[in-house]
RNA sequence: GGGCGUUUAGCUCAGUUGGCUAGAGCAUCUCGUUUACACCGAGAGGGUCGGGGGUUCGAGUCCCUCAACGCCCA
């Protein structure tokens, strides 16, 4: 077989290698799962946190999946039935709004194409940038069951958000409410409030004079909004502000509107004071004008004091009477239309020359943003759908799923019980369990309904009829229930399988609701009336004046819905691709063994899943262990995003390091706490050199690279930045092409892996795979240096399985690089040089041993390992017992090395260690005295040193350049330099022809001065009675022996000296 | 405002129940290319562990406090 592989090239090529690998594993169909029962192995599975379809994917996503892929890698290599499942999000708001982008600078608007039209044309792009994603994501080597790829809007995942969607209705979980919400008049959509962002705005405070109804002077409201002011239905006051008692029972004339509004009482008002360190009592006036209806703190004080809320904008935030606002007065009826930025010049402008404006004042505050379109959040007051986050099914359990050593709250009700998955969760770092059960100590009701037309529209249709239409049972009992309130309506949609509810609405009206499921869910419910199946209950709905809600639900409601939704639920029968021979996706791989994911979406996201799967699956976790890792930033410390465009395509990294050096770079960076800071070069592509770009600051105050670059070494050749492209203001053309970007960041990896490639490549053609041994090697009767190499392998193998069980990424990379690079290559091959070629166990050794580390480093470095796996396998020449490494074509589902313990030999490693400690010091002052490493020298020691060094089996001589190691006697030669090696004076002859004895005088002296030091500290330990009382026993009996050894060394670096003398 | 994190060599970072004589990679300096690798080998220099206080026989590690930077939630 090894006649029929390619030679290895001198230096490893990513390129030549990476594609053809991924079209092995997928030929092999390597990374397929399929759901069994069967009891053989464990399974393992993993969900992709679906990457939204809005743009490429950056060096965050490759982290993250290089994590995911790592340790499902890692899973499948030890037997786990192993499923890591593919996907991507919809992400409504952010598509539709490049689409929408997009459109617009071909001229098309969205609302003239109409909704079909922009559907479908987001469907494109959607197409596009999964194509993208699910390319990247086969680069960067993820080992996916791509047959399984899934879209949050695909029909499997559409049937589970229906049918969700419908028994959330059905369990009352789900209900329309007016509330105010974060509306973002730019995009024409209600946020939740994970999607404002806060920003500090350099405003001002306004001090508006409101008369008091009975001419009897006025009271001064401060405001940093003085454009709501229309919508002002009341004056607050803090019961305790001296006025309040004088003022109780007023009335204030409200300017320009001429509406008479109560003075009311509200401990929420701060009381004005100038010397507080609070910049809201410093600011204060003591009165507060009410805006029920456009801020969320009137919002709860106007709940308190039952005050009418006055919407006083439409949708895009002008000014407007059409939503809630009558009466204009002739006063305000100039101020209708206006946008609320000229509102407020106006409305400061009418106070100033009506002499109502009492001062301004300068204030800096925070204020709400969206974080897609980045204007100003307007608080609106309209009609939503809420999932009732806030009950007990969904937040209770959410806060009992946590595992109890991680739980900070000691109420009785959120423990864990023993329902299942109660106390199953489990988070890493654990101190973001944390900001989990805080979240949701402080959650509010989810609004789950967006203004776009991308996403799953909402399934329910209704109408609004005046009382004499409606059905009599209804009026009836709408009658028995508060005002406002929702009932569940028994009527023909009911019986045919649809949740019928109704609620007054006005006075004099009442809205209709009624929740349709999909076919699949609606021919499985238990109905009086079957005769109707999806499509025709529909077409009668819309039949009888009923509408359906043409609005979508937030993509947060699919996505918490992924773990189960990829898999089939909740009828995995219709999707045979989820169904195995004796079990099904769900009941195999659900819940998922883990989450990886990024900080924020803990509150985003995970929770969603959690509420969720416990509520559709009987209380079920949809994972076990949450993960959350590190945050790459770019080299300014900004968070690497979509939106901000800075984010670095992984395929630039792949193009100039290789996909293994960046993931070995990603996993070694991946630590407990710090984030990743990654300064960015640009490679220029007239030259290909990379260089450090310019910079530019955006108005956000952003350091991005600047859209239009020029060549370093050429200043008439310009490019475009990846950023100038992402963010639309950089134009690509053949003399000004788009730059790729780099790091030297990963130029570890890099080098890592060239140095396994070579260090395979020379043992490669040291073995010879003909002549096969057939006995195994036993490793005891091994020579020590292979001995010794075999124990250290064990000791990899564990600490490489406690690493990863223990999400240690970087302790994973580090434990290799330190074995391939120092322990392998610097010293194994090294030391194997001069007996490897006859030597056939030896060989069996170095087989066994490439071998194993390719299997170790496979799950950080899938392509360069299986690149290199068939030379390995063909030319081994036998086996090692208490080693398993059984054979597999592929690596990729090759079995995880299985090492006997008795292979780990303590005692070879510890007498390695002291050998290696002479090899160093050796080496040391052969370079201080510049002896060229192919100058054999002879070393002069005593007995034991000899002893130790005759046990190596020849190591020391080969690794530190000895001709010949002879007993320490009187008549050494003259020209010898000495050491102090373990408390014995040693020597070494044949460095030089003459000793520089003033160079000699002061290395002796340096180390006499560096031993006293030493001996001086272990000596104040052990003189301290206090450390020989209260330490552990062998720690100090470690000090005594270090102390000793230390004193011998003092004693034979003195006798040197004093011996150069002489 | 609340919460979390970071501050250790010129740079980027390790340092797991306190035992450290503080490590790694890069960079720097010296030496070295006839046979695995210059994306290399051998060696060296470089740190009062952000400041202050405390607990302890002993603190990079635990506690308090101050400062700077970052993130998340209000």
């Amino acid at each position: 077989m090894s006649d029929t592989l390619p030679e290895l090239a001198k230096v490893y090529v990513p390129a030549d290698n990476e594609h053809r690998i991924s079209e092995l594993w997928a030929d092999a169909g390597a990374f397929h799962a399929e759901p069994h029962s069967d009891g053989s192995a464990d399974a393992y599975s993993v969900v992709i946190p679906p990457p939204n379809v809005t743009a490429a994917l950056h060096l965050g996503h490759a982290l993250n999946n290089t994590l995911q892929d790592a340790l499902v890698r890692y899973h499948r290599m030890r037997g786990f039935n192993t499923m890591w499942m593919p996907g991507t999000d919809h992400a409504g708001i952010a598509t539709q709004t490049v689409v929408e982008k997009r459109l617009l600078q071909q001229g098309i608007k969205r609302l003239e194409m109409g909704r079909e039209a922009f559907i479908s044309k987001t469907q494109e792009w959607k197409d596009e940038y999964e194509a993208v994603i699910l390319g990247q994501l086969t680069e960067l080597g993820a080992s996916l069951d791509y047959d399984r790829t899934r879209f949050t809007m695909d029909d499997m995942c559409a049937t589970a958000v229906r049918h969700a969607f419908f028994v959330l209705f059905r369990d009352g979980l789900i209900y329309r409410g007016k509330r105010l919400v974060n509306w973002d008049p730019a995009t024409g959509t209600a946020l939740s409030d994970d999607e404002v962002e806060m920003e500090d705005v350099a405003g001002h405070m306004w001090y508006l004079r409101y008369p008091l109804e009975d001419g009897s002077g006025h009271v001064t409201v401060a405001t940093t909004r003085p454009e709501t002011m229309f919508g002002d239905t009341a004056v607050a006051v803090n019961p305790a502000h001296p006025r309040a008692e004088e003022l109780r029972g007023k009335n204030v004339l409200l300017p320009i509107v001429g509406r008479v509004i109560p003075i009311i009482e509200d401990d929420y008002v701060v009381i004005a004071d100038p010397d507080s360190s609070d910049p809201k009592a410093q600011l204060s006036s003591g009165f507060l004008k009410v805006t029920p209806a456009h801020d969320p703190n009137d919002w709860e004080i106007g709940l308190r004091h039952e005050l009418e809320a006055v919407n006083v904008m439409a949708p895009d935030a002008s000014i407007s009477d059409q939503y809630g606002w009558d009466e204009i007065s002739t006063e305000a009826a100039p101020f209708i239309g206006l946008s609320r930025e000229d509102a407020r010049d106006a409305v400061v402008e009418w106070f100033t020359s009506n002499d109502l404006l009492e001062r301004t004042v300068d204030y800096s505050h925070s204020v709400g943003h969206s974080y897609r379109s980045h204007v100003a959040i307007e608080p609106w007051l309209s009609d939503q759908w809420y999932v009732a986050s806030t009950d007990d099914r969904l937040r209770g359990a959410a806060l009992r799923a946590q595992q109890a050593e991680q739980i900070l709250h000691d109420d009785p009700q959120f423990r864990p019980g023993d329902h299942d998955g109660d106390g199953g969760l489990r988070f890493v770092p654990d101190r973001y369990a944390k900001t989990f059960q805080h979240w949701h100590e402080n959650i509010r009701d989810w609004c789950i309904s967006r203004q776009l037309w991308w996403g799953h529209q909402i399934p329910v249709w209704s109408r609004t009829l005046p009382h004499d239409r409606v059905d009599a049972a209804v009026i009836d009992m709408l009658a028995a229930v508060p005002d406002g309130e929702t009932v569940r309506v028994e009527s023909a949609w009911s019986r045919a399988g649809a949740v019928h509810t109704a609620r007054r609405v006005t006075e004099t009206e009442i809205l209709e609701s009624v929740c349709v499921p999909s076919d699949a869910t609606l021919q499985r419910l238990d109905r009086t009336d079957s005769s109707l199946d999806e499509p025709a209950l529909v077409e009668a709905l819309e039949a009888d004046e009923f509408v359906r809600d043409p609005d979508v639900l937030d993509t947060w409601f699919s996505s918490a819905l992924w773990p189960m939704s990829t898999m089939g639920w909740p009828y995995p029968e219709d999707f045979p691709e989820t169904v195995g021979s004796n079990s099904t996706l769900l009941d195999t791989f659900n819940p998922t063994s883990l989450l990886s994911t990024a900080r924020e979406i803990i509150t985003l996201w995970v929770s969603r899943m959690v509420m969720f799967n416990r509520y559709f699956m009987d209380g079920q976790l949809p994972f076990k262990d949450v993960f959350i890792h590190a945050m790459v930033q770019d080299g300014h410390g900004q968070k690497m995003s979509k939106s901000l465009g800075n984010g670095v395509d992984p395929r630039d990294i792949i193009y100039s390091h290789g996909a293994d050096a960046m993931r070995f770079t990603l996993v070694q960076m991946t630590t407990d706490t710090q984030d990743v800071r990654m300064p960015i070069d640009m490679v220029c592509p007239h030259t290909g050199e990379a260089f450090t770009p310019e910079f530019i600051t955006t108005k956000a105050g952003h350091v991005v690279a600047a859209p239009d670059q020029t060549s370093p070494s050429d200043p008439t050749k310009k490019m475009v930045s990846a950023y100038g492209v992402a963010a639309g203001v950089a134009v690509v053309t053949d003399d000004a092409p788009v730059a790729r970007n780099t790091s030297s960041k990963f130029d570890g990896g890099r080098n890592f892996s060239n140095k396994l490639w070579n260090a395979t490549r020379f043992a490669v053609a040291r073995l010879d795979g003909a002549t096969t041994r057939s006995e195994p090697v036993t490793i005891v009767d091994a020579n020590f240096v292979d001995r010794w190499i075999i124990a250290r392998l064990v000791e990899t193998i564990r600490r490489l399985e406690s690493a990863i069980d223990a999400y240690q990424f970087n302790v994973y990379a580090d434990t290799l690089y330190d074995f391939i690079w120092h322990d392998l290559c610097d010293r194994y091959l090294e030391a194997i040089k001069p007996t490897i070629d006859d030597d056939g166990k030896q060989q069996v050794v170095l087989g066994a041993v490439l071998d194993a580390s390719l299997r170790l480093l496979h799950p950080v470095c899938p392509f360069i390992t299986e690149a290199l796996w068939p030379h390995v396998t063909s030319a081994q020449v036998g086996t090692i017992s208490g080693l398993d490494l059984p054979p597999s074509d592929l690596l990729a589902v090759a079995a995880w090395p299985v090492a006997e313990q008795e292979a780990a030999d303590k005692n070879v490693v510890m007498d390695f260690n002291r050998a290696y400690s002479l090899v160093t010091q050796i080496r040391t002052l052969r370079a201080s005295q510049n002896v060229v490493p192919k100058k054999r020298i002879t070393l002069h020691a005593p007995a034991t040193v000899l002893e130790l060094v005759a046990s190596t089996g020849g190591m020391v001589e080969t690794l530190a350049g000895l001709e010949a190691a002879v007993e320490l006697t009187a008549d050494r030669p003259a020209v010898a330099s000495p050491l102090a090696f373990e408390g014995s004076q040693v020597f070494l002859s044949g460095l030089v022809d003459v000793v520089d004895l003033d160079a000699e005088r002061s290395r002796l002296t340096a180390l006499i001065e560096q031993k006293s030091k030493q001996i001086a500290g272990f000596e104040g330990k052990l003189g301290n009675p206090g450390y020989v009382n209260n330490a552990r026993p062998e720690l100090v009996s470690e000090t005594r022996d270090m102390l000793d050894v230390a004193t011998a060394d003092l004693a034979a670096a003195r006798a040197s000296l004093e011996g150069l003398d002489r």
